[in-house]
DNA sequence: CGGTATACTTAACGATGTTAAGTTGAATTA
DNA sequence: TAATTCAACTTAACATCGTTAAGTATACCG
């Protein structure tokens, strides 16, 4: 009966094939100037083949972000075994987000900017990935408070402000590359920096 | 010799009336569900009559935009003339701006997100409305620098350290609705506060 | 009154997301 | 093996999009 298994592998590789080959033009070419034609011409099959797999353009792009979170994620917690002190692991990992956002500026936008136009309501449900991201910021603030690194601030409030900053400094290097920014670099640093510093004792 | 004149009044009073159709119909419906025939439709033209004043769609995206950011300069200078302490003003200036990005969420997201992405090479040139707004905000960190009320830190990049922390928190109050953030006026103040605690000597 | 420029419209092009209705061909059953 | 079922996939179509080219009508000028 291994029919059955057969046929569910090859769907589920055409399923892949057509996912990566919408990251691969909405990277290239943004969300809105790709078609579903060019998608299907991409793996040459029939637009209407794609349909069998994704209910729409919204979900494919919902798909897509799922991956780049998942991808965000895998990239944090390669520090979470960082053994420094939690204010230098808050550091590091706020960086290493925007350095995320950078290298990948158009999956950072159409998961932070574009997917939430598009599918209205996105709360980052329990137990989502991008739940599971802000969590792991969560888990470093508490550390820092914890260990009297930080003022005795709210937990919770923090990280939303700590996620407001990068996410900030992210979206207009992307948006705007050519403001006359000083040294990127710099500029990351400082705001991380700047954050940290506020929220000590 | 007065015709032309009139003729010329008539054709700014449509030119106005095209522009305040789209404005709405952008900021109720987005951007990219808004076509250009139920703009002519709004205003009981034909499409084609749109081109006769605007280049094509995105020139009207970006008439709306120089209309928000002169909005929002207003607002902002409002406060210029506040006599408090610098950093006081810096701290209204701030949540001023966030205020008014929530005030008007669609018309925010259509001059920092939408533009940038249908307008490439957008760098707040030179004597620009965009420009304006940055200049203030540069103004006051000067001040807090000259009055030793912050570190000796750099004036640009703590202005642009500044915009990276309202632009983000902005943003994802707007964009991530359902998330379970914090009281939000708590959240915005809280930003605010944590940069200029982060600047001060 | 005749001519010209201006304002505006009609018609069309190629492309979009998506659905409904077909077609194929392989696996299953009799 | 022949008939049948069923999944995978395609073709054709719909209404709509931004934009351009060509056409019409009207108000102005001499």
């Amino acid at each position: 009966m291994g029919v059955k298994e057969r046929r569910a592998r090859e769907k589920e590789q055409l399923r892949r094939r057509i996912l990566s080959a919408a990251r691969e033009l909405f990277v290239t070419e943004g969300y809105e100037s790709v078609s579903m034609r060019k998608i299907a011409d991409m793996i040459e099959y029939s637009p209407t083949t794609i349909y069998l797999h994704y209910k729409d353009k919204a979900d494919l792009l919902d798909s897509v972000c799922k991956e780049t979170l998942l991808h965000l994620l895998n990239t944090l917690d390669l520090l979470r075994k960082d053994k420094s002190a939690p204010v230098e692991t808050l550091r590091k990992s706020g960086k290493a987000y925007v350095e995320f956002g950078l290298k990948y500026p158009q999956d950072y936008k159409l998961t932070f900017v574009v997917r939430p136009q598009f599918q209205k309501g996105l709360g980052l449900q329990e137990g989502s990935v991008g739940e599971r991201v802000f969590s792991y910021l969560r888990t470093i603030v508490s550390e820092c408070i914890r260990q009297k690194k930080f003022r005795q601030v709210d937990v919770e409030t923090t990280s939303q402000v700590l996620w407001s900053a990068v996410h900030g400094v992210t979206l207009l290097l992307i948006d705007f590359p050519d403001f006359p920014w000083t040294e990127k670099e710099k500029l990351i640093d400082m705001v991380i920096h700047t954050m940290i510093e506020g929220l000590k004792p």
